[in-house]
DNA sequence: CATGGGATTGACT
DNA sequence: GTCAATCCCATGC
């Protein structure tokens, strides 16, 4: 992109080596680039290997290892045979933990997007773990790549650019640990996936 | 080696 | 609201 919107810079591994829970809802406002194609951060989830609805939660395994390595690398993995879904590793090298992100607000390249997602509305492009990977082209061999300096960019928020207004609920999709408050979502963006928080519907 | 579950999406009733 | 698609990986025999 020849647009000099870019006065952002990378996130450091200071920013990933702190508690999960820190970093996923620091990393909502900021940008996620790949090649052509980026997006603003709107909605997060937080995982640790002390609760059961983490894959690190298992323990060490070929799998998991990218979990369990040193913050701020992709863990990308498969889900339902059909999605991948990116997360962004956390903590210190040893502990099991990621961001798994969301939502993405379309930034950049979204004539890419519409063409590798097939849909016309900007709000269904990057609105959900599945559909963001997708837009964004990112595919399990991009598992274990850094953040820090990889193909996958993770960027801070624009200067200048609104501070998001923050607000958490329940993780979603999951059968364990349902309970905890581990979702991060931008309550200002209609790009969040849904169902949306209770905070949010209220809102609108 | 066989089996079953899963942090999803989209189509359908 | 329900349900199938589809494949990687963990587990167990």
């Amino acid at each position: 992109m020849t647009a000099a919107r870019a006065a952002s810079a990378r996130l450091a591994r200071d920013f990933y080596a702190r508690s999960v829970h820190d970093v996923a809802r620091d990393l909502v406002g900021c940008v996620v680039r790949h090649g052509e194609t980026a997006g603003r951060i709107v909605e997060t989830e937080s995982y640790h290997m002390d609760e059961a609805a983490c894959h690190a939660h298992a323990g060490v395994t070929e799998r998991t290892s990218t979990l369990f390595g040193p913050p701020g690398r992709a863990y990308v993995y498969f889900s339902y045979g059909i999605h991948s879904l990116l997360n962004a590793v956390a903590e210190e090298e040893g502990v099991g933990a990621a961001v798994l992100i969301r939502a993405l607000e379309p930034v950049d390249g979204i004539d890419v997007m519409r063409e590798r997602r097939r849909v016309a509305r900007d709000e269904d492009l990057c609105s959900g773990p599945g559909k963001l990977t997708q837009a964004l082209g990112i595919g399990l061999s991009l598992n274990g790549s850094s953040l820090l300096d990889g193909p996958i960019e993770v960027l801070t928020r624009e200067p200048g650019s609104r501070e998001p207004r923050v607000v958490h609920g329940e993780r979603i999709g999951i059968t364990k640990a349902a309970d905890l408050p581990w979702r991060f979502c931008d309550a200002d963006s209609r790009h969040v996936s849904r169902p949306w928080p209770a905070e949010m519907r209220r809102a609108a």
